[in-house]
DNA sequence: CCGTATTTGTCCGTATGTATG
DNA sequence: ACATACATACGGACAAATACG
């Protein structure tokens, strides 16, 4: 397995149906921030691009619009989703929520192996907040915080935690880039991992759930800071 | 407002393209049960006999992929989703958490007007308890849910949750169509109602959360006694 | 292995609607 | 207000790939 995994992106083709194809590359293009928010998708450039005809274009187009990444106006077409700011704090709320399942049902079936991950996880995110190697740290925090939702073993969960994450990526805060904010967030971190261990249902829940909140909170002030609110 | 509400689904057309038309009669027929899990959806078929072209049905025929309810596998067609008993335990637990998330939003915005509809359902549901009157239950109590998770006033909220109570909607349980389970589940609602009213935000989540989470389990003893487990 | 049916994707035509001058 | 240009919405016909009997 030198490779095989990280392909992924370039040459899944051939299994997959044209409209799904083009709904990835769509995606890809929409969470790279390549296309932005209120972007107009238009059909027939998007298909010369990438050599395909209007129909399974236009499927794919209709699916990011299912999943909340665009939406379509009649007779005018679709566009890239804009997030209001009541919007965000609203996808933080269901967020926080799905999160916070995470951590009631992974406290059910954490064991030494996960805990020893996770622990890892937050030992390179101490060094890489000391560093102050942001990029690093906010790519780690974003796998760290992957592999705590998977390792709740709920694939509809997972699932719908990423249509939400995805969706507020639209608003492209990167909140957590400011000064001590790193290591108070690991701190955080650490307290998440004690209550899965702890075997409390109900506590691992709340405390998964207000770490998403207290995101939230961050995400508000950097809006009022920015004088967007 | 003699009417006006109900209309609703014959004639919304006019404004909405007619893929988003399409989407919502194969959704009604899907969630009616006139398509059944695992049904082809046959283009040609659905196409004459809703008097449209391929391609309009084509988007529709995505757009419920991308919500769950379809399946399509390349080269063979488009499936209604077959929901396994590990899948629909799942989206109880997902289903639970969005729920809890409307209890805790919920204790924070409630007031009188919202606490004295709530109490209406409940009463309502009293007597058609008591008069054994099982479908008028089963429906109401729908209404009730929903209108509670209205209450919590977050629309991603309100959106998501009804994309899992459409999903668990296809393995066509009425779980709680026997005996006296119809009290007990109402004596729940005054519970929930009580800890929503409470202002304590973390008890009205698990409250509401632990609500779902016993329909799970009287869902998990309809599947046993019927040996489908 | 072959013939048929279905799906998939493409292309073109037309109508309708929007935006722009 | 009007005309033009452009984009979308929908329909229908066609070819290719694949599944199935």
């Amino acid at each position: 397995m030198t490779d095989g995994e990280s392909i992924g992106t370039e040459l899944d083709d051939a299994q997959l149906s044209l409209s799904v194809q083009l709904q990835r590359k769509l995606e890809k293009l929409i969470l790279d921030g390549e296309l932005k928010p209120g972007d107009k998708l238009n059909e027939l450039e998007l298909s010369q691009r990438f050599g395909t005809s209007r129909g399974p274009l236009r499927e794919a187009m209709q699916n990011l619009c299912a999943r909340g990444l665009a939406e379509a106006v009649r007779n005018r077409g679709v566009f890239v989703r804009t997030i209001t700011p009541t919007e965000a704090f609203e996808l933080y709320d269901v967020r926080a929520a799905l999160f916070g399942l995470a951590g009631r049902l992974l406290s059910d079936r954490i064991d030494d192996a996960i805990l020893k991950k996770l622990h890892g996880f937050v030992e390179d995110m101490d060094k890489l907040a000391e560093a102050q190697r942001y990029s690093d740290y906010y790519r780690t925090n974003l796998e760290f915080h992957d592999y705590l939702v998977q390792s709740a073993g709920n694939k509809m969960l997972v699932r719908e935690y990423h249509s939400f994450v995805d969706r507020l990526h639209l608003c492209r805060i990167r909140g957590l880039v400011k000064s001590g904010a790193l290591s108070i967030s690991n701190r955080e971190h650490a307290e998440m991992i004690d209550a899965a261990a702890s075997g409390n249902n109900q506590r691992a829940q709340e405390t998964f759930f207000r770490h998403v909140a207290r995101s939230k909170l961050r995400f508000r002030s950097t809006l009022e800071e920015e004088g967007r609110i």
